[in-house]
DNA sequence: GCCACTGTTAGCAT
DNA sequence: CATGCTAACAGTGG
């Protein structure tokens, strides 16, 4: 569920209750969630200030004072949300981060218990070195690069789009809205692809992306920001879970393909192959 | 009750 | 480097 616009949209909920507050330290309902460490480590957490929230592609980073983050990937459908005190939790929730001084906990629950937590510690907490193997953002790369970056891969657009070392953040609803705002196949082939239409696609994942972090993400079931407001993208989605609906654009049908493993929605006349 | 489906990603074989 | 399949898990809808 959260792609780089939900991502974004839950640091920037965050970011006004987090930061300059001191944590007083955590408590871990479910293990699982916790990754490469050992729960005992998440004791040096107590007494540590919260320096700033950023976000890289799906990941959210808690940034604390001594070289210390906290990261997560919220896979389908992680969630963040404050509760207060002493509160009993819910069976989905597995990790609460307390506040010195506050009514409230910073609680991540997750259903489907596929997202994960990581405490990273020293240099290796910041920049480029925290992941190793991560495309650029995509709202931060220039058409140059992004240009350099397609050329040398090859395989289908659509794959592409959703492969992380490619770009950073963009899943399948956005990879199906982007094809189509670019007017381009999900499986036309990257390799060879004209530089009109590779200036289309960087635009299209630029407006896109930009669009619906302007507008809180996309809520199609469980995403909610961390002050529990939903976001409001869908109601702009053109093809993303409209198979047999008519595209705004032609009128024609708009198409559901299963590529790569994913449900893919397109409009045949307006992405023609 | 069963089966298919869901927004992610890692790991594996090919 | 690319593709396809599986698995992790819980809930929803037919």
């Amino acid at each position: 569920m959260p792609e780089l616009p939900e991502v974004e949209t839950i640091r920037r909920s965050l970011e006004p209750r987090l930061v300059g507050r001191r944590l007083a330290g955590c408590r871990l309902p479910g293990r699982h969630v916790l990754q490469d460490c050992r729960p005992d480590k998440l004791r040096k957490l107590r007494g540590l200030r919260v320096l700033g929230l950023g976000r890289r592609g799906k990941y959210l980073i808690i940034a604390l004072e001594d070289k210390t983050s906290l990261v997560f990937h919220l896979k389908m459908t992680g969630q963040f949300f404050f509760g207060p005190t002493g509160r009993p939790l819910d069976r989905h929730t597995h990790f609460v981060l307390r506040l010195a001084g506050g009514r409230e906990d910073l609680r991540f629950r997750d259903v489907r218990k596929f997202g994960r937590l990581r405490l990273v510690e020293g240099e290796g907490s910041e920049g480029a070195a925290l992941f190793p193997g991560l495309g650029p953002e995509p709202l931060e790369v220039g058409l140059e690069d992004f240009t350099r970056l397609i050329r040398r891969r090859a395989g289908r657009l659509k794959s592409l789009l959703l492969n992380q070392s490619f770009l950073a953040g963009i899943g399948n609803i956005y990879a199906d809205e982007i094809l189509f705002a670019a007017r381009l196949h999900p499986r036309a082939s990257a390799a060879g692809l004209s530089p009109a239409k590779v200036r289309r696609l960087w635009l299209s994942v630029r407006r896109i992306l930009g669009r619906a972090v302007a507008r809180g993400g996309s809520t199609i079931r469980d995403y909610r920001d961390a002050e529990g407001r939903v976001g409001l993208f869908q109601l702009e989605h053109k093809v993303y879970g409209r198979a047999t609906q008519p595209c705004y654009r032609c009128r024609r049908p708009i198409r559901r393909e299963v590529l790569g493993g994913r449900s893919t929605h397109f409009c045949p006349r307006c992405q023609a192959l």
